[in-house]
DNA sequence: TTCACATATGTAAGCCCTTACATTTGCTAT
DNA sequence: ATAGCAAATGTAAGGGCTTACATATGTGAA
């Protein structure tokens, strides 16, 4: 069932077809619904390579994410696909991991596929030069780039950031300013956001004189073991360094901190302050409940797709937004003594 | 750039460029390694719409996902996505929502792109009628589709489940057999597999004589709101429902019950026994940590990869597959008082 | 050397659309 | 009635690839 047929069928030429097809101005309303009738009647679909292959784009945008399995990822992707369609698009989803030949490899493959567009996700490896020069700079080349929570100076290359570093640099004040003056730094991401965050916590605690690289703490194992994450702190513990308080890069590394704590018999927060990151659906399920900074990340998401389509509908778009986060004070946290 | 400018630069015609493309026998050694070093030193990229229009496929798979943020299903995507590029397929990734049109329209476009096969995850919707009927069996009529948790007994309708009505009848069977009478089944999905799950503890509990339709609860709210659902489980307390144990469709309803005993004051699992499933992240996050069953969603993704593969390949496949899950034990339940 | 045959390469016909350009139709203004 | 013009429709040329078929090249046996 090609264009043919329905032209022969309603008795016009394909280019009629065609031009229904696409809401061409240029067709007589009766010729209209008479291809429309003929279509639905014999269930016409066009092709979408033939199409693609005349207009040279199938209206596709590629998404990069290292591992959609991580909840943050995840719900950037969620949110991503969603408003893409909205808007028109679809999305071709490709889950690279960590290891830099995939990556390489799934940006060839989305370009093969002519997408329009390409997003990337949680790109903690941005700063691998190899990647950034050769194969981002290359991609961009063709068509736009974006950029969730990372930042690239390179032409046709747009970022959306939260501002990361402020976010943490204020909990780290807060924190601080509540009393606890030996705040342990806990991460597990090199990735643009995570640098930023930890850029922050050390100009807090710099600012406060408190600042000890002790107390700042790469987690390396699995992303999702909470239990290997307890045991790094409580291993910490036992060689004696001493910390009353936690700032996590993600929720879940908070939650090992409660989970220490616990297991170190600290009240939660008098002895033990506790904040996270993400504001995710872990930080209101442990107890207490985790104070945590929210990133507005649908709100970059929808911004990251505005800006998107902004520039394919060709148009100056701005090569970077920031938007700032808050933080969530709930449980783990102590309030700020005011003094009256 | 295109097939013609590369075999103009390596001498040679377009089919040879072509058969080096696609790995064909026939062509020499020596014209290979040339067609393949100009194809490197001029950057060349096949144009996928044409080749799709030449193929009549693009090695693309539909996925289907009602809503990929929910963790268990972004884990699903995840497996799926990963499995089916280790085959040469890529993934075109639709987000649904729950709205039944949306749906449709989703299904629609995914045939519209030519994709080879359609992959639906999280299927709560299996069920209603329209969408069984029309849409489902008129997909399958041209590609193979793939039910994750779900069956449908259609031509070319292949379905990977778990076997929750046996996982849940044991669980229920045994926190039962532990000592707790009254065990409040906890739920938020209608899907096949909730509905298996359900007839699993009703089967356990009508057998052992403790059935009894109040306990049997919906909970209509977001999938993310414990605190929702810990209220809920409250609300069901003041109006006078007892009981002592909850076992959960998913392990986030299970940490709702693990919060509401907290604040009733019931020590868990002495007084008080919770079971979650699907043994995600969240069960190791809490105190005490969940016991939940794992129903080996890496396991049911893989195979179903392999089985859509063999579709594809022409092969003949079952038509649905089984696994059973395990139960996880952790803290929330009581272990068997061992007679000796 | 020559023939038969296998292997390597080339030619050209699709695949199904879009769209520039050509042609026809239907009006209005004269 | 007719020129003149806009709107509707048609024709045909790609777009970049695959592949059946035709042709050329190379091999070993007679």
């Amino acid at each position: 069932m090609t264009i043919y047929d329905v032209s022969e069928k309603a008795g016009v030429s394909i280019a009629t077809v065609s031009r229904v097809l696409n809401g061409s101005k240029n067709v007589s309303e009766k010729t209209r619904t008479k291809v429309l009738d003929t279509i639905r009647q014999c269930g016409y679909t066009p092709n979408a390579f033939a199409r693609g292959l005349g207009l040279n784009t199938m209206n596709t945008i590629g998404i990069l994410c290292a591992d959609s399995s991580d909840p943050y990822l995840a719900k950037a992707v969620y949110y991503i696909e969603r408003k893409l369609r909205a808007n028109g698009y679809d999305s071709l989803l490709c889950c690279t991991g960590y290891e830099l030949d995939d990556k390489i490899s799934s940006i060839r493959l989305l370009l093969t596929k002519k997408v329009d567009g390409i997003i990337l996700v949680g790109s903690n490896f941005i700063y691998e030069k190899d990647f950034e020069n050769k194969y981002i700079s290359d991609a961009a080349a063709r068509i736009p780039v974006m950029l969730l929570n990372a930042v690239l100076d390179v032409p046709n290359v747009y970022s959306i950031v939260s501002d990361d570093f402020t976010s943490m640099y204020q909990a780290a004040l807060e924190m601080t300013e509540n009393g606890v003056r030996d705040v342990l730094y806990f991460y597990n991401s090199t990735s643009y956001s995570g640098k930023k965050k930890l850029e922050g916590y050390r100009a807090a605690m710099a600012e406060k004189e408190l600042l000890s690289e002790a107390l700042i703490q790469y987690f390396p194992g699995s992303h999702e073991d909470v239990h290997a994450m307890t045991k790094h702190l409580m291993t910490l513990n036992r060689q004696g360094l001493r910390f009353h308080g936690v700032l996590a890069s993600d929720d879940i590394l908070a939650l090992a901190a409660v989970k220490f704590a616990k297991e170190m018999h600290y009240r939660i927060p008098e002895d033990f302050s506790v904040s996270g990151y993400n504001n995710s659906m872990l930080a209101t399920c442990c107890d207490p409940e985790l104070t945590s900074i929210d990133n507005k990340l649908e709100t970059l998401c929808q911004h990251l797709i505005t800006i998107l389509v902004g520039v394919l509908a060709g148009n100056e778009m701005p090569k970077k937004t920031v938007f700032s986060g808050e933080i969530i004070k709930r449980g783990t946290t102590r309030r700020p003594c005011r003094i009256t």
